[in-house]
DNA sequence: ATCGATGCAAAGTTTTTGCAATGCT
DNA sequence: AGCATTGCAAAAACTTTGCATCGAT
C-alpha cells in the first residue's frame, strides 16, 4: 500500500520513513487540512513526530506531485490528495468549503488560454464567494 | 477627493486622518499590494507611519468595503480598492500574477448557481495554474 | 476638552533554518 | 557505514495587542 510512495521516493533517491507514510495517510483521510491539523492527526499515532516534519514532509510530497496545497482564505493553507479533482468554493460570510466537480471549469479553461495564454489548473482553485444559506440571509441584513 | 472617504468615516463617528488617506492613496495606486508593500509605499511620504497603523487601517478599510484583500497564494495577503474588477491568475511555478476581466467568469458563475447554490464573488477569486511562460518551460523539463 | 487614532514595544502565530542525533538502505 | 531524515531549539516572517501620547472634531 505504501508501495507506490515508497518507488517514488526511491527513484529521486531518498527513503521512505514511518513519518512520510503516516502524514501521507493523514492527508489522504483528512481531506483538506492545514499543517496544524495533519499535525494532531499524525501525533495520535505517533505523538513524537514534530510539526517541522510534517512541513518538510508537505513540502517534499508536494514536490512529487503526490499532494497539492490550496490556499481557502484565511491563515493557512491547506494539503489534499492529487486524487481530490474538485474545486473548492469558499463562503467568505461563513468560511464553509464546498466542492463541485472540476469539470465545471472547463469552459473557463479554455477562455483562459485563448485570452491570457494562462494554463488553468483546476483542481488547484479556490472559488470565492457565497454559500447558499449566508446569500439568503445576507438579503435580509442588507436590506 | 478625500471627502467620500471623510463621510464614510464620519457616518460612524470615526475620524479623517493623513495616515488613512495614504493607505488609502496607496493601496489604488499599487493595485494589488500586500501590507509589507503599502507601508513602504506610505513611508515614502510619511516616513514616521508605522506598520501597525497599516495593519489597523486596511482592516479598518475593508470593514468600510473601500478594499478588499486576496490570498494569491504563499505568505501575505493582497489589498486592492474595490474598483478593481478583474480576476487574478496566479503562476504557481513563477509567482507572477495576471489579471483578466471578471466578466470572463459570468458564465461560471450561473453554472455554480444552478449547480450548487453558490453566488460567485468574481473579484475575490484567485485563479491557480501556469502562465505562458512557465507552460513552455514546463514541457520542456517534464520530457 | 473629549475620545478616537497613532507609535512604539512586546507578544502571538505560523513557517523556516541550523545542527547534532538518528535510522533507512 | 553512509547519508538522508528527524527532532529540537532558535530564528524569521507575519500579525496583533497594550498602553501612553497625540490630534481631529
Amino acid at each position: 500500500m505504501d508501495t507506490e510512495l515508497r518507488q517514488t521516493l526511491h527513484r529521486r533517491g531518498l527513503r521512505m520513513t514511518p513519518q512520510r507514510q503516516l502524514v501521507l495517510d493523514a492527508v489522504a483521510e483528512l481531506g483538506h487540512a492545514t499543517p496544524e491539523e495533519i499535525c494532531t492527526k499524525v501525533q495520535e499515532i505517533a505523538p513524537a513526530v514534530n510539526i517541522t516534519t510534517i512541513y518538510r514532509t508537505l513540502d517534499l510530497l508536494e514536490q512529487l506531485g503526490i499532494v497539492r496545497h490550496t490556499h481557502l482564505g484565511h491563515g493557512a493553507p491547506t494539503y489534499a490528495t492529487g486524487e481530490h479533482e474538485h474545486v473548492h468554493l469558499v463562503c467568505h460570510r461563513c468560511g464553509t468549503v464546498g466542492e463541485v466537480d472540476a469539470d465545471l471549469l472547463d469552459g473557463l479553461a479554455g477562455v483562459l488560454a485563448a485570452e491570457a495564454g494562462f494554463t488553468l489548473d483546476p483542481t488547484h482553485v479556490a472559488l470565492s464567494g457565497l454559500c447558499s444559506r449566508c446569500e439568503t440571509s445576507d438579503s435580509e441584513v442588507d436590506a
